[in-house]
RNA sequence: GGGCGCGUAGCUCAAUUGGCAGAGCAAGUGACUCUUAAUCACUAGGUUGUAGGUUCGAUUCCUACCGCGCUCACCA
């Protein structure tokens, strides 16, 4: 005997509502709405709409009814305006017409999303209301919302269900509608500088461009294993190879590694490739970027971020890892010589695990002790070559590449670097970074010869920027969760014993293995 | 992956030392023609995440598992 959920007994209240409507012809989920007006434009504008019909529908918040008379709230996506019926005035239910009438009011529920034709008025209490005159179900809601009062507080299904989030505080559609007008923005701003928006693959017969553990999957036509995308700049290359100058793609990658509050293991960045230039050009462009974004898509230049003032108008500090490195850690690491020598001051800084290369100890110590202190923008130069395999050298230090990162608020925001576009050091670089046994181990990704091949043919002088969308939109937003700004987080799935009856999922205490 | 914490009705939360699992909202029935967390009366709603164990008795104590969070490690 199955035990059925208290929820299944609410739903089934709704179900009969439901079928009450079409037995008396009406059908609870027509196909358009006759909307002419949303809620916020009657209350800005009641001077001028007062005693004007209007037609508006939304989502009932709330119901109270007395006798012959009801209120109700309906909420859209620009806000909620109250509902007043009379029983008297209401178009009583008509099948023809689609109207729902006073007698039938009790077949509406909270969470139904309903419509309204009535005129634009004022309560006795002085709330601006539409007075109505007829009533039309738009959509019948069979579940019911989470508390009016309180709200969703349960983070889990928050994050697993995060549209009844948004129904119950709406001001969260307003965060990640700014998500999606900050990538308007991006896209506004590289569109205007002469870029051309691509798209690459995301199913990549190779992983390349960083160094991420990737994810693996199978495509069935062509019998082979491929890789969901860790990066995108091996194929923006190509397009320079191809003759294509400015390019960019806001592109979807795939990492396979920790999730915590500034990491998920799907993410985007604004991915670019600039021929005839190189990182110092990027820099500039990134913070032009990160401005242009601010005022357009914000409308203010300075953020609260970690608890601190982030302030995007100021010229960026820049300054190279080593000397970042020794204005905290006072260690100058470009004066060591052995990785011995380097490995024990990195003891010293409290990292014990011993770096194969002096370079890499300098990225250690800079990632422990440096980091969390870069709270306004700043872009660290200067990364040790055995980091940067993809990365042109300085030509006055060629232990260190011609690359950049973004720091905000002790986040790292962006990776940028002149390309190497010298085919024979690229490989010999890359054949030293790559050993086959970490394949897939997220230390280097394999070599991939026809991304060498084309590097063969010759590129211009190219530099790229990485911003990653996530983590400006965190900045942007204010929030300090990636989870808070991406809409569709990564959950395990999960299936609720209420679901597994209302949807009579089989089997699924047949699949429990059997006790014996 | 390690450590710590959390999981009670659709939602938000209670439950004294281990002693009858409760409330508000939502739901159902009825009353109510200016409410807005409407009000009033009545009703219903629970395998306390899952599975075991200890006990006369477990929401409570123990073990394992599932999910989520925090944190460390790894990474970007």
């Amino acid at each position: 005997m199955a035990i059925v959920p208290p929820l299944v007994a609410l739903r089934n209240a709704r179900l009969k509502k439901a079928e009450a409507l079409r037995e008396r012809g009406l059908n609870p989920y027509p196909s358009r709405s006759m909307r002419t007006e949303y809620a916020a434009n009657i209350l800005e504008n009641f001077e001028s709409m007062e005693n004007q019909p209007v037609t508006v529908a939304g989502r009932l918040m709330s119901w109270r009814k007395q006798g012959g008379m009801a209120f109700g709230h309906i909420q859209d996506r620009t806000g909620s305006i109250q509902l007043v019926f009379r029983r008297a005035m209401l178009h009583p239910t008509d099948a023809a017409a689609g109207f729902l009438g006073y007698e039938d009011v009790a077949l509406l529920d909270v969470g139904d999303v309903i419509e309204v034709r009535g005129t634009v008025g004022k309560t006795m209490k002085g709330e601006i209301s539409v007075m109505a005159e007829t009533l039309r179900m738009l959509t019948k809601s069979l579940r019911p919302l989470p508390e009016k009062w309180s709200g969703l507080k349960d983070r889990e299904t928050i994050l697993r269900k995060r549209y009844l989030d948004t129904i119950a505080a709406p001001e969260k559609l307003e965060l990640f509608a700014q998500v999606s007008r900050m990538i308007f923005e991006a896209r506004q701003f590289l569109y205007a500088r002469g870029f051309l928006e691509f798209q690459t693959p995301i199913i990549q017969p190779l992983y390349g461009g960083g160094t991420a553990k990737p994810f693996l999957t199978h495509v069935n036509a062509l019998g082979a294993e491929m890789y969901l995308a860790i990066s995108h700049e091996l194929y923006l290359k190509r397009l320079i190879a191809a003759g294509y100058e400015k390019v960019f793609t806001i592109g979807r990658y795939f990492r396979n590694e920790g999730i915590d509050r500034s990491h998920h293991p799907e993410f985007s960045m604004i991915e670019t490739m600039t021929a005839y230039q190189n990182y110092e050009y990027n820099m500039a462009l990134v913070e032009d970027l990160f401005r242009h974004v601010a005022v357009k898509a914000f409308g203010k230049i300075t953020f609260q971020v970690r608890g601190h003032m982030v302030d995007f108008e100021q010229p960026w500090k820049r300054i190279s890892m080593v000397d970042a490195t020794r204005e905290i850690t006072g260690i100058d690491f470009s004066e060591l010589r052995t990785v011995d020598e380097a490995n024990a001051r990195l003891t010293d800084l409290g990292v014990t695990e011993a770096q194969p290369s002096i370079g890499e100890a300098l990225v250690r110590a800079f990632e422990a002790k440096v980091e969390d202190t870069l709270i306004q923008p700043t872009l660290v130069y200067g990364h040790p070559i055995e980091i940067s395999p993809l990365a042109k050298p300085m030509a006055e230090d060629p232990r260190y590449v011609e690359r950049f990162e973004i720091f905000i608020a002790g986040m790292e925001c962006g990776d940028n670097w002149s390309e190497q576009n010298d085919p024979e050091q690229l490989f010999a670089t890359w054949k030293k970074a790559y050993k086959p046994e970490d394949r897939d181990s997220g230390e280097f990704h394999p070599l991939d010869y026809d991304f060498l091949e084309a590097m063969d043919h010759g590129i211009p002088p190219t530099t790229g920027i990485g911003p990653g969308i996530e983590r400006m939109a965190m900045i942007f937003t204010e929030q300090q969760d990636i989870y808070d700004v991406i809409f569709f987080p990564m959950m395990k799935p999960v299936l609720s014993q209420a679901n597994k009856a209302i949807y009579g999922v089989a089997g699924e205490a047949v699949e429990e293995p059997a006790e014996s």
